[in-house]
DNA sequence: GCACATTATTGCGGACTGTGCAATATTTGC
DNA sequence: GCAAATATTGCACAGTCCGCAATAATGTGC
C-alpha cells in the first residue's frame, strides 16, 4: 500500500493546490495572482509549489487527461467508420479521467475573465491530439500524416467544445459530450461536402 | 513621408531583431537563447528588446500573417462551396503576407531542435483562427459557432502544414501551398466519411 | 516499537523575464 | 536651426523558475 498511499497524498495535494490557484486566480486576476499567494492560500511554502506544477498555468489548469496510446492501439486496426472510433477512443480517455465538473466551471469562469486562457486550455490538450495523431497515422498510413494530425486536431477541439458544454449544464452527462462531439465531426464533413 | 519612413525604419529593425533571435536560438538553443544575448546580436539595447517583441517568442517567431476580416467579409454571402471559398480566402491573406522563405526555413530548423515551438507557432496563428470563426459563423449561422470553430482551426492548421512543405521545397510556389491545402481539407472529409 | 531508507518540504541564492520611469538621443515638421 | 515627437537606453523592481542542501515526514524490515 505504500507507493498509492503516497501517490493519493500527492494527487490530493496537487488538487489541492490547483483549487487554491483558481480561487485566487478568480478573485485577483490570473496576472495578479502571484505564486506565492497561490502557496499561501494553498498552505505550502513558495517552493514546494514548483515541485508540483512546473509554473501557474499548469497549477491553475491541472493536469490534463492522457491518452493512453498503448489502450488505444485497436484503432489501428479496426474497420468500423473513422469518426466512430475516434469518439470511442475520446470517450475512453474522458471517462478515465473523470474531470470534475466544479473545477471545470472554475476554469471556464478564469477563461471568461482572462482570454487568453483560452490559448492555454488549448496547449494542454495538445499532448492527446499530438498522441492520437500518432494512432491515426498508424491507421490511414504514412503517406496521410498531414491528414491525420488535422483530424485529431479538430476531434480534440470537438472534444473540448463538448466538455465545456458539459461543464456548463448540469443536465449534461458524459455520453452527452461524446455525443455532441460526434455531431460536430459530421456537421463539419457536411458543411465542407 | 515622415511617417513611413519611421515605420520601414522599425519594421526592418524588428526584421533585424527577429533574424537576430533566430540565430541565437539557432546557435544555442531556444531556452539558452536569453534576451540579453539576442539584443547584443542585434545590437541594440537590452531594454530596446521589448519596445519590439512583448517576448522572446514573439522576436522568434516574428509577426504572423493577418487575416483582414474587412476584406474577407465576402465569404459570408458567398455561394460557392465551403472549402473553395476557405482556400481563396486563405491565400489572399498569404499573399499580403508574403513570408520569407529563409526565415521560416529558420524557424523549422528551430522547430526540430525544440519540439514545444511547434505548439507557439501554432498559437501564434490563433489569431488568424479566431477571425476566421467569426466570419465563417456569419456565414453559417450562429447555430453553428462550435463547427465554424472547428474548420477554421482545421483550416489553419492545413495552410500552416502547406506552408511549412513549401519553406522546405524550393520548388513549390504559394499557390502550391493552396492546393496542398485544399487536399487536405477534402482528403479529411474523405476519411472521415 | 526502533532504526533505516525513501521521499517530501522548505529556505536560500541566483539567473532570467518583463515593465515602469525618467534621462538622453534622434528624427521630423516647420 | 528650433521645437515637438519619437526612439533608445539605464536603472530599479517584481515576479518566475530552478538547483542545492538541510530538515521533516513517512513507510519498511526487524
Amino acid at each position: 500500500m505504500t507507493i498509492n498511499l503516497r501517490d493519493r497524498r500527492r494527487r490530493q495535494t496537487a488538487r489541492d493546490i490547483q483549487q487554491a490557484a483558481l480561487r485566487v486566480a478568480l478573485q485577483a486576476g490570473y496576472c495578479a495572482a502571484t505564486t506565492d499567494a497561490i502557496a499561501a492560500e494553498a498552505g505550502i511554502s513558495p517552493r514546494t509549489f514548483f515541485n508540483y506544477y512546473p509554473n501557474k498555468t499548469a497549477a491553475v489548469l491541472g493536469q490534463p487527461p492522457v491518452l493512453d496510446t498503448q489502450a488505444g492501439a485497436w484503432i489501428a486496426t479496426s474497420e468500423a467508420p473513422l469518426v466512430d472510433d475516434l469518439v470511442r477512443l475520446l470517450g475512453q480517455m474522458l471517462k478515465d479521467d473523470s474531470p470534475d465538473r466544479q473545477t471545470l466551471r472554475m476554469i471556464e469562469r478564469l477563461i471568461e475573465t482572462t482570454p487568453d486562457m483560452q490559448i492555454l486550455f488549448r496547449k494542454s490538450l495538445d499532448a492527446i491530439s499530438f498522441a492520437l495523431a500518432g494512432l491515426l497515422q498508424a491507421r490511414l498510413g504514412a503517406h496521410r500524416a498531414l491528414e491525420a494530425d488535422l483530424i485529431a486536431a479538430m476531434s480534440t477541439h470537438a472534444l473540448a467544445n463538448g466538455v465545456r458544454s458539459w461543464a456548463a449544464d448540469e443536465a449534461m452527462d458524459l455520453d452527452g459530450v461524446l455525443d455532441m462531439t460526434r455531431d460536430q465531426l459530421r456537421s463539419v464533413c457536411v458543411l465542407l461536402g
